[in-house]
DNA sequence: CTTGACCTTAGAGTTAACTCTAAGTTTATA
DNA sequence: TATAAACTTAGAGTTAACTCTAAGGTCAAG
């Protein structure tokens, strides 16, 4: 049996992660000392541990909720249950890779074409092409 | 001269963005009407779309704060004061595509791993993977 | 028996960038 | 002149996921 410290030494998340993971329904603590300690039994701690890594990988903490429900009650759920929300998380994923695929080119394509010296910034490319509103539309794909 | 919602039209920012960047120091009404009205010149239209364009790149406002005060005083600033804003922000974009990809892969191979068919979620391998704790080292490259 | 580390709670604060509301004023149109 | 669309303000609400604070209780060691 672990105390909050302990769970979260284990875990690597904070005592006070693990609280509000409590009040959110994701982790709970199977016993509470007199005092009102909490304290995690094996089973809890698998359970922050599948909490931390559902986390990890990009589930939101809504999401966690629900493969937490399925995790409980798996004979009541069906593969294609799980892989929905794994498939919309990537769809997710992949949208925002996307669009930040798209600012990086932006900026890469912003600092090729400015010297970045110590001249004065009156002609500087990166501004004019902040002024111009095509400046968000690269063509050209520099590498 | 512009009355906030053509502007809010000619942008394709709305007129409350327009008077929370007002709020923030970006974008500023050369004119008001006796009844308090905001007008906005030609000149202001060109900052507002300049803010447009720099937040749809990616800075965020304090970022464009910043690029707007180099904007109106170009002579007493560097290339170089721009391109380390522009690389500033190119790191923050790489760092967090770093971050989605190897989410992205994860996903990937959870998907991968598993039917997503209507059988019980009992043996179900993503739930399997999630409880793993090695569920977070894709040593596979899953295409 | 005291000290310090650890624990408790409710609830407020943080961040970024909006987004919306309420209550009232102005302007253009029919 | 009446009505609707557009405008004004201050300030509150939204989102996600924490993060922190205050004020106090518990426990193990010396």
């Amino acid at each position: 049996m672990l105390r909050i410290g302990e769970l979260a030494t284990k875990t690597g998340l904070t005592a006070h992660t693990i609280r509000f993971y409590e009040k959110s329904g994701l982790i709970n603590a199977s016993q509470r000392s007199e005092s009102g300690y909490r304290y995690y039994t094996d089973t809890d701690v698998r359970q922050a541990e599948f909490v931390k890594t559902a986390r990890k990988i990009g589930f939101s903490v809504d999401d966690v909720s629900i493969l937490l429900s399925i995790r409980v009650d798996k004979s009541n759920h069906t593969c294609q249950d799980v892989t929905e929300i794994t498939q919309r998380k990537l769809n997710d994923v992949n949208e925002k890779i996307s669009e930040l695929l798209l600012m990086q080119q932006t900026l890469k394509i912003l600092l090729n074409s400015c010297s970045g010296g110590p001249e004065s910034a009156t002609h500087c490319s990166i501004m004019e092409a902040l002024d111009a509103s095509n400046a968000l539309k690269p063509r050209i794909i520099a590498e």
